[in-house]
Formats: C-alpha cells, structure tokens, sequence
DNA sequence: GCAGGCATGCGCACAGTGTACGAGTGTGGT
DNA sequence: ACCACACTCGTACACTGTGCGCATGCCTGC
C-alpha cells in the first residue's frame, strides 16, 4: 500500500491534473471532458481533484493558459513588424487548431494566465517597431487576434460538421448538396447560387491568409485612424 | 380537459419551442437551458418537446436559423459596396450581441438555415459591386463575418468575466489590476506594462470599429491578390 | 353512430454530470 | 508519543438528455 502509493501513483498535482485534461480533450472533444472521467485516466478518486483545483471552471482557465504556454515564443522577426505580426498570428491558430476545445472557450472568460500575457507582450514588442501610440498598438494587436479566433472558430465548425456526421468530405459536400440545390433550385439567392456553382472553395488555409493579409494591409496604410 | 387541452395549451409547435428556448437563452444564458426547464416555461411535459424536434442539437440549430431571421435584412447601399458591407458587418455584430449563446455556437456546426443563407446572399450582392470574381467575393465576404466573429466572442468574454463574478466594471478592473501589478511588477513584461499603463482602453465599439476599418481599407487596397 | 388508426402528450427510468460532505489514512512537527 | 494536517475518496444530491411505452383525443371509413 506504501509502495503503492507512492511508487505508482506519486500524488496528484494541480500540474498532472491539467496535462490530463488537456489530452482528454485533445483526444475526446471537450465534451467527453468529465472530472470522473479525468480522475479514471489518473486513477485517482474523483473528489481527490478538488483538493488540488476548485472546480472545472478553474481547471478550463487552467488549461487554456497551459496550451498558451507550449509552444515557444517565435523569433524575434527584427524590423519587419509585418512579417513578426503575422507570425504571431499564425502561431495563435496553430494553437488554436491543435486544440479544438480552446476556441470553443474563448467567448466564455478571458484568459489572463501568465503564458496569455506572455504571449501579448511579445505581440506588442512586435507591433511596437510599427507604432509607439500605445493605444493604437492595443487595438492592432487585438484586432489581429480576433481575426483569428474568429478564423479559427468557423473552420472548425465545418470540420466538426463532417466529424460528428461520421461522413467523409464528398459524403458531406453531397449531403449539403441535395438540401443546398432545393434552395438553389428555388432561384431566389442569384449571388449564393454564383457562389456554389461559380466560386472554388478555397481551403481554410487560403481563406486564413487572405483576410490575414487584408488586415494587415489596412492596418500598414494607418487606416482606423480619426 | 378538453378546454384546457384546446385552449390554454393550444398544442405545442417547433415554432414555439424554438422561440422559448431563445427567450430563455437570452435571459438566463445557455447553461441554463435544458428540456426540462423549456417544457415547464411551456407549461407541457419535458419529454413532449421530442414529438417536434429531433433533439437539443437540432433544437440549437434552429434557435441560430430564427435568430438570423429576426432582423430584416439591411436596405441595398447602391453603390457604396463599402459601407454596405460595413452595415452588414454591424447588423450581424448586433445580432450577436443581442443573444449572447449564439456566438458560443458558432464554432459547432456551421448554420445552414434559409434565413443565414438570405443573409449571405445579400452579403455577396453587396460585395458584388465591388468585384465579379466569384472565388474572391466569397473570401471577402468570409473574412468579414469571421472578423465580426471573433471580435463578439472577444467582447463577450470580457462582458462575461464581470458578469460571472457579479462585480461592477470598476471592481472587476481593481480585482484584476492587484493580480496585474504583481505581473508588472516582475517587470518581465515592458509592453504589456506600457499597455496598461499608457494606453487609453477603448470600448468595445471603437475596437470592433478599428479593426473592421482595417480590413475593409485592405479589401478595397486590393490585397490578398496571388 | 361507431370502430379503428394515428398523432400527440407525457410519466418513468437510465446513465451520466458537477461537486458538497465527512470519514479514513499516512506523515511531519513538537 | 501524540497531535494536527494534507490528502484521498465513497456516498449522496440535484441536475442533465432522451428512449420506451402507455394514455388520450381527433379524423377517417364504414
């Protein structure tokens, strides 16, 4: 029993217990996130957790900041604030993609965790090689930011569409096809009609970089100033 | 019975469920929305709401499609395909802000309903006077509502975060601003200190308004061409 | 008028959730 | 040696979504 509790299972900590949930989520969706469920993959009790986290909303806000804290921070890009801000932005959606579960959070409490700010920090320092208005530096790096929540939030929309019907990509197009060509049919969305026959379905990362690219260009040409 | 059945109950309908359930996502927040809780607003039994709808998710989907339906669409701009699509921009914001469960939603599956597809093809006519290209109007048009987006789920978790704990704006921002000071404290952080410290903190409509400033100057720039 | 089919409403039950409570246990300090 | 403490965890409660099957009232065919 000795041997066992400490061998085996070295105690629970706030730490282990994040990394779990992390990879449950990862793994499962966070709908399959339960604390009876993390306590089985830890072989713990379940109420143990709560000795360590106060509850799940404060494991969640854990986790966001612990995602936030993996990846290394990019290189410092030098003079080049549009190339670094992009990087920025790039990095922000791999994050986000490599775990579904945090866009889906991000609208509930904002994160403030030590590796959030981190990352905002170095955001400014980028922009700051553009502007020194500090104001107008907040709102670049918050206006980036949304773009790619938001970006990120409706790609994986469409890739949870065809994970949760269980159906292949040809499978769903055809599906959405049948209900999109009654409406087409109907002809009274001329220009949604142009889109579905006329328009390539660029992939999602050609639909990233082009607003990316949008933004920046309108921020690079001072526009949102009064 | 028979009176009470025909007249006080006059029968259940999707229509109606799905117009309880936004009042009550609306006033009470999407956690609190369950079967249970619909029916009894409803004065009928919890497991009747099934003989309309399939289940909670179709029911989601149907709340998203009646609460796009809900604003009439924007008057044409004529030719001003800018500030069109600003409006746009603005009305779907408003639209999000006024129920705030639905921004949570987006990022599950993508609506598909008759009212966002009349809403995004009056978007396309709009962007229409600006560009024939099918391909590029469909990624102006994406960028934009990804924008408006990311920017609610933003605004949102920030409304949200007082909310939660029940404090006023300026306790909120006293209960951060101790947990901040240690951060800047450390020193580790000069933007982010400069942020706090020098920047002005614009509302939520200035921000949004910048950032969508910015990429309507980089639509209209052209960028994003290959 | 009446029988039968059918749509609808709904009580019950089941497996699952977050977490409060309090009992049990091994460890370190005095 | 003893006590206090940190920790684990079983039980319990009030919830959740929803499948099953029964009851009831209306409509149709005779």
């Amino acid at each position: 029993m000795r041997d066992r509790d400490r061998g085996d299972r070295p105690a629970l900590s706030e730490e282990k217990i994040v990394r779990a949930a992390v990879d449950l989520a990862d793994a499962e969706g966070i709908d399959a996130l339960s604390m009876r469920r993390i306590a089985r993959e830890l072989g713990s009790g379940t109420t143990s957790l709560y000795r360590h986290i106060t509850g799940k909303d404060e494991l969640i806000e854990l986790m966001v900041d612990a995602v936030y804290g993996e990846r290394s921070l990019p290189p410092d890009p030098g003079d080049d604030w549009r190339a670094g801000l992009a990087a920025v932005a790039c990095r922000f959606r791999a994050s986000l993609l490599g775990h579904p579960w945090l866009a889906q959070q991000a609208s509930r409490r904002p994160a403030l965790g030590p590796n959030v700010i981190a990352r905002l920090d170095h955001a400014l320092a980028v922009v700051d090689r553009f502007t020194h208005d500090a104001t107008r530096a907040n709102m670049i790096v918050s206006a980036v930011n949304t773009y790619v929540l938001g970006s990120v939030a409706a790609e994986l929309a469409d890739r949870e569409a065809q994970r949760s019907t269980g159906m292949t990509e040809d499978e769903w197009r055809d599906s959405v096809g049948t209900y999109v060509r009654h409406v087409v049919d109907s002809g009274r969305y001329p220009h949604f009609n142009r889109r579905i026959l006329d328009a390539d379905d660029p992939n999602a990362d050609a639909r990233f970089e082009f607003g990316l690219d949008c933004l920046l260009s309108g921020i690079a040409s001072g526009a949102g100033a009064w």
